[in-house]
DNA sequence: TATTTTAGCGTACACTTGTACGCTGAGATT
DNA sequence: AATCTCAGCGTACAAGTGTACGCTAAAATA
C-alpha cells in the first residue's frame, strides 16, 4: 500500500503550485498566468492540468491558502521571539520583512488579490488577513487590558500599515528600505499609544 | 482657426479614456483590458487606437494622471469644508467616501496599479499618493506645530489606512459600511493622538 | 491473473489578441 | 485652387489562449 500512484499525483500537483508561484513576480500577477505556461513549467501537457484543478481559479485559491499558512507560521515564530525577550514592535516588523524577503511571491499574491478582480480571491485573502488581525488583537487585549473592540481596531490599523509598507519594501533596497522600516515602527507606536489612550478612556 | 480637426481628435481621445475607465470594474482590472475592446467601445477601429496612444500603457498612465487630478480636487474640496467649520477627521473621511462612490473606477485604478505589474504604473500612482500625503502632512504641521518628519509619518499612516478602508468599502453597503467608517475614524484618532504625543516629545 | 481506474498525452478547434501595411477623404496650409 | 496632412478604416497574419475528445500504459483492484 505504498500508493505510488497517489504519491506521484501529489508530486505533480505540487509542481503545478510551485510553477505558478515561480511565475509570479514584480511584472507578472496571477491573472497574467496562463494555464499552458504553468503546465509547461510543471512538465505536463496543458490538458493534464485538469486532472488536478478544475480551473486556474482553483489553483489560485489553493495558493492563497498556502500563503495564509505561511503567514500563520510567521506569527507563531514572531510570538516565540517576543516571548524570549524581543521588543514587540521591532521583532514583529523584522519577522514580517523576513517573510517578504523569503517568500516575496506569496506576499505578492496576497497583496494583489486582496483588491483583485475575483470576489472569491478577495474573500479568501481577507479571511487570511483577518486571522492575522485577530491574533494580534488577542495579544493586545491580553497585554494592555483594553476593551476588545478597541484592540481589534488597533490591530487592524497595524496590520494595514505593515502590509502596505511591505508592498513598498518590495521595490526598495538598502538605505531607503531601512528608512521605511524606521517610519513603519514610528507609525506603529502612534497607533499603539493612541489606541491605549482611547481604550483606557473608554473603559471607564 | 476653429481647429475642427484637432477638436474631433481630442473628442475621440476622451472617448478612449472614458471607454477604458468604463470597462474597469470589480471584475475587470486595467491589465485585463484589451486594446480592441476599448477601441470598440470608443467607436473606432482597433488600428486607429495608435493615432492617440503608443500603447495601452500610455493610455493607462494618462488615466492615472486623471485619477490623480480628481484626488487633488478632492483635497481642495475637503479643505473648504473643514475651513467652513467641519470636523477634520469626519469631513475628510466623508469626502473620501464620496470619491469612492462617485468615481469607483478611478479609485480602483489607483488602488490596483499601486501594487500592479508595471513599475511605471506603480511609480505614477506613488507620485499621486505622495502629493496627497504631503498636503496632509503640511496641514498637520501647521495645525499641531509638530516637527515635519513626524507630520509626514503621521500623514502617511493616515492615508494608508484611508486607502485600504476605501478598498474594503467598495465591497460593502449600508450597515457594515457605516461600521467600517466608524472604525476608520477611530483608527485615525489613534494616529492623530499618538502622533501628537511623539512629535511633542521629540521637539523638546 | 483479469479487469478497472486514471494521470498524462496529442490532436484539433474556435477565439482573441496586438499590430503591420496601404488606402481614403476631409480638414489645413499654401 | 492646388497641395499636404493625418484620423480613421479594412485586410491580413502570426501567436497565444482554453478546452473537448479519445487514446495509452501503468497502477490499483478484484
Amino acid at each position: 500500500m505504498a500508493g505510488v500512484r497517489a504519491q506521484q499525483k501529489m508530486k505533480t500537483r505540487q509542481a503545478l503550485i510551485a510553477a505558478a508561484f515561480n511565475q509570479l513576480s514584480a511584472e507578472h500577477s496571477f491573472s497574467n498566468l496562463s494555464l499552458r505556461e504553468v503546465a509547461r513549467e510543471a512538465g505536463i501537457a496543458p490538458t493534464s492540468f485538469y486532472r488536478h484543478f478544475k480551473d486556474m481559479n482553483e489553483l489560485g485559491l489553493t495558493m492563497v491558502d498556502e500563503a495564509g499558512l505561511t503567514l500563520r507560521q510567521l506569527m507563531r515564530q514572531a510570538r516565540r521571539r517576543i516571548a524570549s525577550g524581543g521588543s514587540v514592535i521591532s521583532t514583529s516588523v523584522l519577522t514580517f520583512m523576513e517573510f517578504i524577503d523569503n517568500q516575496p511571491n506569496q506576499f505578492r499574491l496576497l497583496l494583489r488579490e486582496r483588491s483583485g478582480t475575483s470576489k472569491a480571491f478577495r474573500s479568501a485573502v481577507a479571511r487570511e488577513i483577518k486571522h492575522f488581525i485577530l491574533e494580534l488583537a488577542h495579544y493586545l487585549e491580553g497585554e494592555t487590558q483594553c476593551d476588545s473592540h478597541h484592540a481589534y481596531m488597533q490591530a487592524e490599523a497595524m496590520v494595514t500599515i505593515v502590509f502596505t509598507s511591505g508592498a513598498e519594501a518590495l521595490d526598495l533596497e538598502g538605505q531607503s528600505r531601512e528608512e521605511l522600516v524606521e517610519r513603519l515602527q514610528w507609525q506603529l507606536r502612534y497607533i499603539s499609544f493612541g489606541g491605549y489612550h482611547y481604550a483606557q478612556k473608554n473603559s471607564k
